[in-house]
DNA sequence: CGCAGTATTGAAATTTCTCAAGCCGAGTGG
DNA sequence: CCACTCGGCTTGAGAAATTTCAATACTGCG
């Protein structure tokens, strides 16, 4: 709970100049943590929530789903994300949020965020960042999924996962959790299960990121990169973690 | 100029209710309109724009370039929209901004639009919902590209839109402006422009729509969402949001 | 009136998906 | 503790969808 909420502040706070004041109302929300089952909708298309989700542990997945049953997952979600903040001022869910793995989330209402929103702009800013970077990110989405092509787009799947994870102090020793199977990677990414499946054997074998078990592993992160033309600029990170990831280089 | 701001504070009012007051300080800004060429960028990928733009007449695109040179469009923007608001918190643009065809904007610059936004907190929230709206559109983007079918996924695009077209009241006798080649829809669509004209051929076929000389005409609007499995609600146009409105008081 | 960009057409080539079957590895129950 | 089972990964075709290529019509604009 903590270590989620250090994450959000230190996202929210990059744009944003959070007095000490901020911080402390913030952390004054301390919402109830619940845990969520594997699989589990945490909230469905059409749903009119009146809290917004705090992820404290694990992976949630957003998604949309067509009548045929078929998913298309937009983005998922880690320690220190907020994924549905925008619930704020759009009523009805277009999306559902579910849980990938066994996972630990917080709830704050509505009605806490809005009078913090009202009477302290730099929260309200900070809040309104998060929304933003999160475009940013299906903005990437639709670029990978429509422009790229297969290996391009896992490699930059990788890529975006693994700096985000990075970037939330979740990745160690150049890996990180990725508990999706190869056919959700595919309901991301607009490609059938097999064809994620050679891709990710294609990484493999020129020894560019390997992923088993749930754990992605970046065995070459200039190779990697390279061949996913990955700019993390969207992503918006802290200078730090930017240069940090240079080193890496 | 007037009817732009007048769609703006329109779509802004939906969810936050505005003051007069309000409304007053948002005309208030009045900034410069100009006019910009057919294929001319506004702003450009990397850029840090200090203005955010609201789009007078005709259509602009979002788009990211591939170092390959390929471009994929995100979104459209017709009168009343304004794409690149989140230019006031994410400062390096992530994309490019260009005009479709020729069209007219006003830029307010951000010294203008943070003043304003920090001492009413009723505009902070219409912009803010304008974003995520915005956000709620690329969502649908990824579905659309990542998981439609050739057929569904151009039928999809023509429903969202008509949808803001008519919603702008921009839309006559059942059609509306889209001056978009058939390769510039491939681009935005992840199809190949020769799919996009089998596709254009499909619904003029069976009489759903057509699309000539960047006009789109909708023959048979049932028929287009049903093939499109379109759903308005992603769009949060005026019904919802008035709803919503409700709630949130 | 003619140019240039766009739309359309048909066929070949390639990519991508579907299908079917075997394999592996983690978790379960005897 | 081991056999079993289930889901996920892997493999190799063939089938289908999609793109590339090339060549012809169309249309708006100068």
């Amino acid at each position: 709970m903590e270590l989620a909420f250090e994450l959000l502040l230190a996202k929210a706070a990059q744009h944003a100049t959070l007095l000490a004041a901020d911080r402390a109302a913030l952390l004054d929300l301390m919402p109830r943590s619940r845990p969520v089952a594997a699989g589990e909708d945490i909230v469905r298309q059409g749903d009119r929530p009146d809290t917004a989700v705090i992820v404290l542990s694990g992976m949630l997945g957003r998604y949309q789903t067509l009548e045929t049953g078929d998913r298309q997952y937009i983005s998922f979600h880690i320690t220190g994300d907020m994924p549905d903040i925008q619930s704020l001022f759009l009523s009805t869910m277009d999306h559902s949020v579910c849980a990938i793995n066994g996972a630990e989330i917080a709830a704050v209402p509505h009605k806490q965020l809005i009078p913090l929103i009202v009477s302290r702009p730099a929260v309200g800013f900070a809040f309104w960042r998060v929304t933003l970077v999160d475009a940013a990110i299906f903005r990437q989405a639709v670029t990978n999924v429509g422009a790229r092509s297969h290996l391009a787009r896992l490699a930059h799947f990788f890529c975006e996962q693994y700096t985000r994870a990075d970037d939330a102090g979740l990745a160690v020793e150049k890996s990180c959790d990725l508990p999706l199977s190869q056919g959700q990677i595919g309901q991301a990414l607009g490609m059938a299960a097999i064809s994620v499946n050679r891709a990710v054997q294609a990484l493999r074998k020129d020894d560019l990121a390997t992923l088993r078990a749930g754990k992605l592993e970046i065995r070459d992160w200039r190779g990697l990169a390279r061949v996913a033309e990955f700019d993390p600029t969207y992503l918006h990170l802290t200078k730090e973690a930017e240069l940090s990831k240079m080193a890496f280089k």
